[in-house]
DNA sequence: CCAATACTTAGGTCAAGGCCTAAGTAATTA
DNA sequence: TAATTACTTAGGCCTTGACCTAAGTATTGG
C-alpha cells in the first residue's frame, strides 16, 4: 500500500468522533466490544464497524478469546498522522523565518540609507 | 460548533491525499487556485471541491483580486488535530508508564522474598 | 442442556463524497 | 470591444459511509 493510502485510512478514521472518543477510552487500556460500546446511544453492529474501521486503519488491534473481543491502541501507527502534521509545520515555520529574515535585512538596508 | 464537530473537520479533510498534497504545497508559500491544480489530473470543478473543504475546515483561507484567488495555509487549525494526537500519546505513555512501574515493584517483591 | 451472553452476518435505507460535463460570470488582454 | 483567462455554478452519476433491523453463531453460566 502506497505510503499515503496509509495516511487516507489513519485521517479517516480520525475524522469521526465516535471513533476519536473509542481511541480516548482505549488509550487508558484494553477494553472489550461491549464496554467500548457501553456509552454509545448507537446499535451494537453499527458501533462494531467503527471498531472494524480502526482495526483496518491499524490505530487498534484486537483478540478474541472465547466469545469475548478485546481492543487495545496499537500506538505505531499514530505516528503516521504526528509525522505528516509535524512536517508540515517544519516547513511553513522553515518558510516564515526565511521571510521574517527577509524583513530584517530590508530593515537593515533602510537604516543604511 | 462543539469542539469535536471541528476536530471531524480537520481530520476529515486531512483523510484525501489530494488534499494533503494541496496542503503540502501551501506549506511553502501561497498559491493560486490554477497553480494549486496543475499537479493533479483532474478537472477544475472537482478539484475547487476539496479547496473548498479544506477552507471549510480552516486549514487554509483565500481571497479573491480580480479574478485570481490566492490561498494559503492556515496554521491555526492544525493545532486540533495536533493536540489532540498529542493528548493521547500523553494518556498512554502515561499508562505505560505506570504498568513499568508496577513490574518493577512485582519485581522487587520477588527478589526480597 | 438450556438460556443468556457476546458478538457477527446479512441486507436495507438514506445522505454525503468525489468525480464528471456543460454552461455560466467577471476580470484582463490584445 | 472581442477574446481569453480564471474561476464558479448547476446538476448528474455512482460509490462509500453511517446508521438500522433481523437473524445467526459460538461461548459460558446455571
Amino acid at each position: 500500500m502506497a505510503q499515503s493510502a496509509v495516511a487516507d485510512d489513519v485521517f479517516y478514521a480520525l475524522s469521526n468522533s465516535t471513533r476519536r472518543r473509542v481511541l480516548e477510552q482505549l488509550s487508558t487500556g484494553p477494553a472489550t466490544v461491549s464496554e467500548l460500546a457501553a456509552p454509545f446511544d448507537m446499535r451494537l453492529p453499527s458501533f462494531v464497524q467503527h471498531l472494524s474501521v480502526l482495526e483496518q486503519s491499524r490505530l487498534v488491534k484486537s483478540k478474541k478469546r472465547g466469545r469475548v473481543r478485546t481492543y487495545e491502541l496499537a500506538p505505531e501507527r499514530f505516528k503516521v498522522a504526528e509525522n505528516w502534521l509535524s512536517e508540515r509545520r517544519r516547513e511553513w515555520e522553515a518558510r516564515l523565518d526565511r521571510f521574517d529574515e527577509y524583513v530584517k535585512q530590508l530593515k537593515e538596508k533602510e537604516s543604511a540609507s
